[in-house]
DNA sequence: GCAAAAGTGTTCTCCTTACACCCATGT
DNA sequence: ACATGGGTGTAAGGAGAACACTTTTGC
């Protein structure tokens, strides 16, 4: 086996797991836009600056799994899509010790983000407007935002904010929402349709005051071969030990 | 500051850096193909078995540094094109120990390529025709391969393969070899000359046997707007520790 | 009936593809 | 001169943008 001397080898820098997280809400406006949860640092260094939901890797966990349970322990969502954005490792990035995270991003549906924990220590903030973070949790935040608006356009990430039945219209709103610029909605079907990821259920939803629209639904035996040869992550799959999420 | 008592937060897994590598060469039938050099595992655990070049993470090497360095120390070679690619950190990738092992992947030119030490532990493979490598590496180098794929569609890394300047055929060839599709050369010129990434020298390559071909640069002045907002990674600007490459 | 959103049809442009054809060099 | 790859011209096909138009509901 391994030695566990004092030299251990490659046992210097500390290992953190980190999510940027995204749900689509309104703003002052009524208008959806992208909003991210953080959490208020309780300790130093960079104490009481709002920072990512992560934590330390434990020896025993996977990674997805940390972050789905940092996630979930800090702010109470549960995410329906997460992938691994990028780790950062810089020399500087952590005052007084060298700190790697690697770091994941994760979207949320709107109803669940509704019901999240918010509170002294966790708050929603607009994507596009944040204040000073700690560390340089404010670039990470903007690679990710910037993943996910490159990502939208070529993959079905935008269906991960919506329920598994929606309009065209709901849909549409997601991709405006990301992409900040209005869509053709004329056009707009006819690509989604066309790219056969989305199948109409043949319900309508009613209640409207105009024409009711025709519900959707994705076509879940396409996948987004979105990773190529490693396949989908899969947070089920992973190991996750004793203590578990804050929600029952 | 931080106690360094026994329970110091993050420090289980193991941090290491590797780098899968990849250059043309000719193959038997004299067609440039991906090639990529790999080294033999000389302890345990896989003794024997060819593995990437890497190796443990310094307290006080950047990421990219430490990718560079190992890189070059063990195949000597030096890259023109080098990017971070994922982080694997399952639990059963290493026996007896966890190891986090934070992969990048990296061009060298074919001149380059020519001139790098191979030995005894030091070998090219075909990249895709591997034999089965250490740990989950046979999984890491499919990965790097299709991101080399799919990126060498949307991005102007081909340019990395080759010198300063060049011919459109040789930077078609580059395209043909990662592809493995054949492209028309009349509409691969129009695609490249009205990207504007590239520039006519004025100069011509004389020598061939038939009509001279015209010698391309890149344009510098254009990024690759590759990474976002986290701009092009840079090797240079990191900090390197005293021991240096194999090579002055 | 009227307003407003859902959904369809049509046209125009641009980009890619396929391929015919001319150009310039060494032998 | 001629073979061969370098380089230009051109027409067909397909995807996306723009926008007119029809359909269906609540009020």
């Amino acid at each position: 086996m391994v030695a566990t001397g004092e030299r251990m080898p490659g046992a210097g820098a500390a290992l953190a797991v980190s999510t940027v997280i995204f749900a689509l809400r309104p703003d002052e406006d009524g208008r959806a836009t992208l909003w991210t949860p953080l959490v208020r640092r309780i300790r130093e260094p960079q104490q009481d600056l709002w920072a990512l939901p992560g934590g330390w890797l434990p020896l025993d966990e996977e990674l997805v799994s940390a972050a789905a349970r940092t996630l979930g322990e800090t702010t109470g969502l549960a995410p329906t899509y997460l992938e691994q954005l990028y780790t950062f490792g810089e020399l500087g990035r952590s005052p007084g010790r060298r700190v790697v995270s690697v770091v994941y991003w994760a979207l949320v549906q709107s109803a669940e983000a509704e019901r999240a924990a918010v509170g002294e220590n966790v708050r929603w903030f607009a994507a596009d407007a944040l204040p000073a973070l700690a560390f340089d949790h404010n670039r990470i935040v903007d690679y990710a935002l910037w993943r996910l608006r490159t990502k939208v356009e070529y993959s079905r990430i935008a269906h991960a904010f919506l329920g598994d039945t929606f309009t065209l219209a709901e849909l549409r709103e997601v991709h405006e929402a990301v992409l900040q610029r209005s869509l053709d909605p004329a056009n707009f079907r006819r690509t989604i349709e066309s790219s056969g990821n989305v199948v109409a259920t043949g319900e309508v939803l009613s209640g409207s005051p105009h024409r009711p629209p025709r519900l959707y639904r994705y076509d879940s035996s396409i996948d987004l071969a979105d990773r190529g040869p490693l396949g989908p992550e899969s947070v089920a799959a992973a190991s996750v030990p004793t203590r578990t999420g804050a929600r029952p």
